[in-house]
DNA sequence: TTTGAATGTTTAATCGATTAAGCTTAATTT
DNA sequence: AAATTAAGCTTAATCGATTAAACATTCAAA
């Protein structure tokens, strides 16, 4: 790597000392009362050599890195992907830049980020946290680094977060199933503690209640790193045999994907054999042969809020907040 | 933020120099000779005091930041957002963390992409190039800035890069609509200088020449930024009328997905009306309801020798490699 | 006994930018 | 003329870690 230019070349073309030329390069040189001639000079000459500052070195003296550490579950995911599209721009508005990583649900990987990240003083964090990582996120407080969780947070642990109102996702889902007729509604979520999945869980419960159907509950849960296997099983519970249901709402997009693999392997008729929810918009759920009624998320929102409450939090605000936004209901032909 | 603690720290806790404290942190206790005694000391107030070193300060002495820079056209794309995905745990396997940036194909977005991770000291990029950027690829060389270029490249700047063998690609796909009887053969890509969509374009000339069907080449070009309005015309260009054809390549995944929205409005049946082979894989391809023919990247492998080659450049070599990689044509129904 | 190694440790410069404090002149006020 | 103020600039410490070089002590070899 051939030599950058610093500060000291350009006070040395000059002839001058380095604290002017910072003062110039960062427009204080009213405050600062640099000469204008000297002002001048010190302007042509950074042009001339291309001057770009080291924001390392600005990193170290200032303790502020203008970067924000972004842990999602997995980036290849599309919901994770355009969340982090959108938090990307908005902290690039900002004067930020994005440092990623993806936890894989696992509260061992999420650690490990998290301490690189620490490491490279991101000034804060975003994080859709994996289960069981109530205490990382608890030190963090601690340690008083800026945090705004996102998609999910934890009830004991009062942080800043930005989620869905999933409660009212699910059990405006269901009601919508319940109007279009349907009784037998099943569910399959992943088998996880996190608020998001209870959230999700309990909007179904509640409707099927709220609706005298609490006998045709019928929950399947998943496990994360056995999507498929355990999915289709939980198909087979639900959608065959005497017992079988006539509507399932799914839980997240990742399981509404499998579940489309096993419908299509069980060849059912949609809606008819069955009617589906799917959760957060996906193309596949357009060209599924009946299109899919889902849960949309509204992801432009949730990564603006969680940038800008996050970096209100970096500029030195102490106050909590907790967003809850409203999903939208698509509805098309799966659950006529 | 409260204070962290500091090689200097644990110096004076333990009452030595931070040098000492320095060599066995990075474990270089034995080449430097400390005592034994103090060694276990170190150790043991290291980790009371919970010590993590400051990468910043470490990045600024050593000229070294362990970061990588990735550009990609759209993080939410889900085949950038796949190799991002491949190239963060590869990197991660390394050493490295990665920052990343979105250019949405624009060479001004890009310039002022690379110019920030520049100044944050990234030690080398990982560049999926807009067009029209090979000022800025020369500009990177010139720094002697490592680099490697995935996706696309350019034929007049010698740089390292990965890509699929585009050329081979489309030929084989084209090849296999022939062999399958279809002769009017369309093709609809992006309108781009950029050497990848040329080389798909190509490949599909070439194949269709090789097989006298000279006459038969229809191609339509669309613009990046207009994709549905222009792709819709393409499609009534080629699939409706007269002079329609029997079959089309995609020459990306977006173009593909917003294919099959026209094909879905003008009800064609796939593949009796039109033949149809897509580009990189898409859940939606499997659910459309004639499954697609398409061409899979192997994007893990892409991933993996980028940063592999990266980190060989960061690390001293000058040897220059293109490695174009070999797709596999997923063959099914659409194309029959 | 003297010289030379070997061992163990400290000193201080360095990376590049920031910034409080101090130092010159010149200009203005009393 | 002396004192004050302003204008314009430099000095040097600082952020935290790294590392070449110097220093000090002990031990062994000549």
């Amino acid at each position: 790597m051939s030599k950058r230019t610093s500060l000291k070349d350009i006070a040395d073309k000059v002839g001058v000392s380095t604290a002017l030329v910072s003062y110039v390069i960062n427009g204080q040189e009213k405050e600062k009362r640099v000469g204008k001639e000297v002002v001048k000079k010190i302007r042509t000459a950074a042009l001339e050599l291309n001057y770009q500052p080291n924001q390392i070195a600005r990193s170290l003296r200032k303790g502020s890195t203008k970067t924000i550490g972004l842990i999602v579950a997995d980036i290849a995911n599309p919901f994770f992907g355009n969340l982090a599209r959108v938090i990307e721009d908005e902290a690039s508005r900002l004067g930020y830049t994005v440092i990623f990583g993806s936890s894989d649900e696992d509260s061992g990987k999420m650690e490990s980020l998290v301490d690189i990240l620490i490491n490279r003083q991101v000034d804060g964090f975003i994080i859709v946290p994996a289960e069981g990582t109530e205490l990382q996120i608890k030190a963090l407080q601690e340690k008083k680094i800026p945090l705004v969780l996102t998609d999910r947070y934890f009830i004991d642990v009062t942080t800043n977060y930005v989620a869905l109102d999933n409660y009212g996702a699910s059990f405006d889902a269901i009601t919508h199933l319940i109007a279009n007729g349907y009784k037998k509604i099943g569910m399959i979520a992943y088998k996880s503690n996190l608020i998001h999945m209870q959230e999700r869980v309990r909007g179904y419960i509640e409707a099927m209640k709220a609706n005298n159907l609490e006998n045709e509950i019928r929950l399947e849960e998943v496990r994360y790193n056995y999507t498929m296997i355990d999915n289709e099983k939980a198909m087979n519970n639900l959608a065959i045999g005497e017992k079988k249901i006539d509507a399932i709402l799914f839980a997240t997009n990742s399981l509404t994907v499998s579940g489309l693999y096993c419908i299509k392997k069980l060849n059912l008729k949609i809606p008819e054999d069955l009617a589906i929810i799917g959760f957060d918009g996906n193309e596949a759920f357009d060209f599924f042969y009946t299109p899919l009624t889902y849960i949309e998320q509204p992801i432009e929102e949730m990564g603006k809020e969680a940038v800008g409450m996050l970096v209100e939090q970096i500029d030195g605000s102490t106050k909590i907040a907790h967003i809850k936004l409203r999903h939208t209901l698509i509805k098309r032909q799966s659950s006529l």
